[in-house]
RNA sequence: GUAGUCAUAGCUCAGUUGGUUAGAGCAUCGGUUUGUGGUACCGAGGGUCGUGGGUUCGAGCCCCAUUGAUUACCCCA
């Protein structure tokens, strides 16, 4: 027998691990809820021609290819046999990469049906065939809600109110909203004359947080830039509060193009919409996001007491359903990354303390006749909302116990002929260690009032 | 795709310049206690040292290959 094993990058979610996963996604679909996104669901599977080319080369390298059914290379010759040719023969699906494409899929596909502007969320495992590393793996979960069919600047800001309250529920303080607009990013890399490698500078100034001003400059020079163009774009790489004055700062360092009053414009009545309440809230003129389908505001949430990348993150899209033929939709989504709001949680020691337990109360039966005699109470308590288990065997009490230990529960009900004879319990709570016999029938009163 | 590190019991890991029968803690099971746990004590089971080859009188340890895990780069959440 080799020992099992699950696949390079996948992981289990044992029962403590789920509870407190459970808790981080309730929290951010009642909040979701609370804004009217309703939920999505969509294949794990989809048609590779519905994958392929949407997220570059690379992206296309990292779809997991499913086989066709049955005896795929039934009908294929032998000179068939090179990857790029034999591989659309043999699988015409693949595993969904984000929840985003789904999305343009099933708007497209059901456009007179959807309501407009139409507010979903979807919280679903994706999959890229990566190579693992830390923080990294080849399932994980994304938590998106997007807006599509309005181009308001409401949405903006109702996912900065989300943000706050899915971070205040789940007693997260230390992070920060960074806020920046795409289309700033395009003025001033048109401003440094160096718009041929926008979509290569954007990467590397998204990556600044990670190597320094310096690492970037770096770069840009080696991309082929002069001492003035990295300039001009470093010029923009300060993170600052998001308010009034310095909005106009900035406007007034740029060139006054359509482009540059776009992009104040948007930021200008986004800091209205929000009644210029803007805790938490940064302007970050490094923040870039790698994906190139954003061409409005963007955003980025980072935590600030762990060192770690972003928890979320996303942006305003125009033209998302345009790859699937339904033009001039725009929309916004953001997406959360559970599994690290899950690690900086964890680091912080901030999830309640009550999350790994699972069960109330163990009733402990000490020999057959017993089950019978705590079966019912077991029902009522249930009822009464408290969760309750009997252990399935007449083991010894100490088995029992250890049981109850390892499960983290606090009270045990002993059930043995002594309390059989005098219709009574032997109710034990397992914290403080003390006992005492109750009457039979004062079960539910006595735990309820606790 | 590139580069580094690692692989010993169910889990976490010791294992000396290569040297007798490969160890510990935790976990599991049994006992001290026919019905009272978290602590303590006693005991038991559990190993092809990832796999294959080589060097050697002798390999967990050295060499080669291979597989897997992991980390960094590219890219990304």
């Amino acid at each position: 027998m080799s020992k099992p094993s699950i696949p390079r990058g996948t992981r289990d979610f044992g029962p403590k691990i789920m509870a407190k996963r459970k808790y981080i996604l309730n929290t951010i679909e009642q909040v979701y809820q609370s804004f009217g996104f309703m939920p999505l669901e969509t294949p794990s599977m989809e048609n590779l021609s519905t994958l392929t080319g949407k997220y570059g080369a690379e992206g296309d390298q990292l779809l997991f290819k499913v086989l066709n059914s049955g005896d795929y290379l039934k009908d294929i010759s032998a000179d068939k046999f090179e990857s790029k040719i034999l591989t659309p023969l043999i699988s015409e699906k693949g595993l969904r990469y984000d929840l985003t494409v789904p999305l343009a899929r099933y708007v497209v596909m059901n456009q007179n049906e959807v309501t407009f502007p139409f507010k979903r969320y979807q919280m679903q495992p994706v999959w890229r065939a990566d190579r693992p590393q830390k923080g990294r793996y080849r399932e994980f979960w994304q938590c998106d809600a997007d807006v599509l069919g309005t181009p308001s600047l409401l949405c903006e800001a109702d996912f900065v109110k989300i943000y706050r309250q899915v971070f205040a529920k789940l007693k997260l303080t230390g992070y920060e909203i960074r806020i920046n607009h795409r289309k700033l990013l395009e003025v001033v890399v048109e401003k440094a004359d160096a718009s041929t490698h926008f979509k290569t500078i954007t990467i590397i100034i998204d990556k600044a947080d990670k190597i320094g001003i310096e690492g970037v400059k770096n770069e840009l020079i080696n991309l082929g830039l002069n001492e003035n163009q990295t300039t001009v774009i470093l010029s923009l790489l300060n993170k600052q509060a998001f308010n009034a004055a310095n909005l106009a700062n900035i406007k007034s360092a740029l060139p006054n193009t359509e482009n540059a009053n776009k992009a104040i414009g948007d930021l200008t009545q986004l800091l209205e919409l929000l009644n210029h309440q803007t805790d938490f809230v940064y302007l970050d003129g490094s923040l870039a996001r790698g994906l190139d389908y954003y061409t409005g505001c963007i955003f980025e949430v980072v935590p600030t007491d762990v060192q770690m990348g972003s928890i979320s993150g996303g942006g305003r899209y125009d033209d998302l359903t345009g790859i699937f033929g339904l033009k001039g939709i725009s929309g916004i989504g953001i997406s959360f990354g559970i599994d690290r709001i899950y690690d900086v949680m964890e680091e912080l020691n901030i999830f309640p303390a009550d999350g790994t337990k699972f069960t109330d109360v163990l009733f402990c039966c000490m020999d057959e006749k017993a089950f019978a005699y705590c079966l019912p109470l077991a029902d009522d308590l249930r009822l009464n909302g408290i969760k309750t288990e009997v252990y399935p065997d007449t083991s010894k009490l100490k088995k029992q116990l250890d049981y109850a230990n390892a499960k983290n529960i606090s009270w045990a009900v002993i059930i043995g002929e002594n309390e059989m004879n005098n219709n009574q319990l032997a109710i034990k709570n397992l914290v403080s260690g003390e006992q005492e016999l109750i009457d039979k029938n004062a079960l539910t009163l006595f735990l309820e009032k606790l």
